[in-house]
DNA sequence: CTGCCCGTTGACAGCGCTGTCTTTTGCCGA
DNA sequence: TCGGCAAAAGACAGCGCTGTCAACGGGCAG
């Protein structure tokens, strides 16, 4: 059994091959009985036209490529599953390229990849979406590309973002409404720029309420657990210690709840602590965590739709701002000082 | 600035295309200085072979399917990051196959995903890997393929498994040697292989220490944190409530330690959780879990590096078995009885 | 010096499709 | 009935490579 190709389906239908590749590619002026007749052979045939001669002779290959570089597997599988589920909509398929460990290789290994497989468009994830290098490159090679949650909007390339500064600031008037008067912050990794944006919208917030925002209360991470453990154990040593802390992602925050324990402090009372993410993670630790959802999924499932739009040569909106959402679980609640 | 091909390599570097293309597939009887002016040639043009006309006139594509099916995002993501990593040694790109949510059109999706390609061959991971009649598609199309952890091994496939059975039952008799007498189970998906073998494990060591395994202490479970914390209530709420749980993944383990929390039990003290696959999680909730560590990472390298040698004609052995840890951390101790 | 062999290189067809251009068909009004 | 015209269908080249086979040249035995 030899794999089936255009021609067997056009003999069974008993047209040109042209008249199948129309029925193929949803073109025009095929007529409906026409149609139905070169479907019904592709169908008898169990035909599968091969993307590598379609992607040869026409200029499109209906792949798109997702690029990453190690963010966490939470964040990553979360991008995938939403762009697979919006390629498989348009009968796209997606091909992940990661760049971990590739280091100043990097912007060489993409561009190979893009060069060789002539994937129709890439959606850039953090932190290569604020890449500047690469994103050059890629604009000289006028691929169409969106950007998940740049540092800053990129000319000529759609991002899809939240707003992390507002949702920091958010979260830390929850944690003022509360009573909290001390909140330190666990940064987030210094190259990422979401990270800024959150320590700036922790910073707002308390500046906005009269309170002090000092370096005491600010630790650096590194958006790993480990880190956030660390930077929780350095803020909670201060004299006066604070009675919550905002970790700048759910992993960080997991750390703290570690220190926490480690130091005996009963949650929330003696402690408040709060991240960012809204991981499947936060669900699962104890004291459940009070986050900020990030719409993750829905953000690559959205990029991926702009892609689309640009692929085809449509306009698409220059920056597309999804909702977060506050999730209140257990990790926080009123200091105990007004508890007494 | 159009895109380079073979020909302006071959102009270049004064010689025919076919010669470029020697150079390119690593080929003999390429004199040494040719081959190095056409490897300066490519160079100088930066050029990257097109995948598509490559796999369009030669027989292969150095593409390499992996398919998964809605396992956790940590399993998911290690899987990909050590094929990847293999991928990378050979020069093979990895083309990555979503079955979330396909159910009944899965077998289809997948092959016409392996047709359209057409990838060099497969890593199918649990639980396809135990999908009878995939893997029958699969062998019918004559595709090399490699198996993760199937639940049976497969004639003429080879397969990467772990011994889930003696780890279990490391894991059991590490609780019996702790003093516990009473130990529940959280056993798996039914669906999984690996589920039956985990919760054997258990049984046999209980047997062989003399002790009752009867059926108020296994609890079914569907290896989400969710239904590992109804289980965990479930065998909590027995007359003679164990003092130790065995559940049969990580997140089943976290949801019956919010359990144990939500009784305002002390852990290790007053009952000791045991999980299996030390995925990240495990060292982020509290008390840092006590489990087995799964090398999927590992098992997915392996795996690629057998797929690598079937594809070259090469033989494989039938079965590779990875070791298995146990990962002893702060969620099991001796029962409080023998405290006291 | 001749012929043979092997290491090296090249000419050319064709992989399975799509783009372009041409031909055929169906349908309408006169 | 026929011309005219748009819609439908087909012929054909060629996308960028690899497989096949043929051509070339140099070393070496006879």
């Amino acid at each position: 059994m030899t794999r089936k190709t255009i021609d067997d389906v056009a003999a069974l239908a008993g047209v040109s091959i042209k008249t199948v590749s129309r029925v193929l590619n949803d073109e025009p002026s095929v007529r409906a009985d026409t149609r139905r007749r070169v479907e019904e052979a592709m169908a008898a045939l169990n035909y599968q036209p091969s993307l590598h001669a379609r992607s040869l002779a026409g200029r499109r290959s209906s792949l798109v490529g997702l690029v990453y570089d190690n963010p966490s597997a939470n964040y990553v599988f979360a991008v995938q599953s939403g762009a697979i589920a919006r390629c498989r909509e348009s009968k796209l398929r997606l091909f992940i390229q990661s760049c971990d460990g590739l280091d100043d290789r990097l912007i060489g290994e993409v561009l190979a990849m893009v060069d060789q497989t002539h994937v129709d468009g890439l959606v850039v994830t953090p932190p290569l979406s604020s890449n500047a290098e690469l994103l050059e490159a890629l604009r000289r090679r006028r691929l169409p590309f969106v950007l998940i949650a740049p540092d800053v909007p990129v000319a000529g390339a759609p991002s899809v973002v939240m707003d992390d500064r507002a949702a920091a600031r958010e979260m830390t008037e929850y944690l003022l409404g509360l009573g909290h008067r001390h909140i330190g912050v666990i940064a987030g990794h210094p190259d990422h720029g979401s990270s800024r944006l959150r320590e700036a919208g922790w910073r707002d917030a308390l500046l906005a309420h009269g309170e002090q925002a000092g370096p005491d209360l600010v630790a650096q991470g590194y958006n790993t657990a480990a880190s956030g453990r660390e930077a929780a154990h350095a803020l909670l040593a201060a004299a006066e210690r604070p009675t919550a802390l905002f970790a700048c992602n759910d992993d960080m925050a997991a750390g703290a709840i570690l220190a926490a324990h480690e130091l005996g402090l009963v949650l929330p009372d003696q402690l408040s602590i709060a991240g960012f993410d809204d991981t499947e993670l936060a669900g699962l630790i104890w004291p459940p965590l009070t986050t900020i959802h990030q719409p993750v999924y829905d953000m690559a499932y959205r990029a991926t739709e702009l892609l689309v739009q640009l692929v085809r040569g449509e306009e698409a909106p220059a920056t597309t701002r999804l909702d977060h959402r506050l999730v209140v679980r257990a990790s926080t609640g009123p200091p105990r000082s007004r508890l007494e």
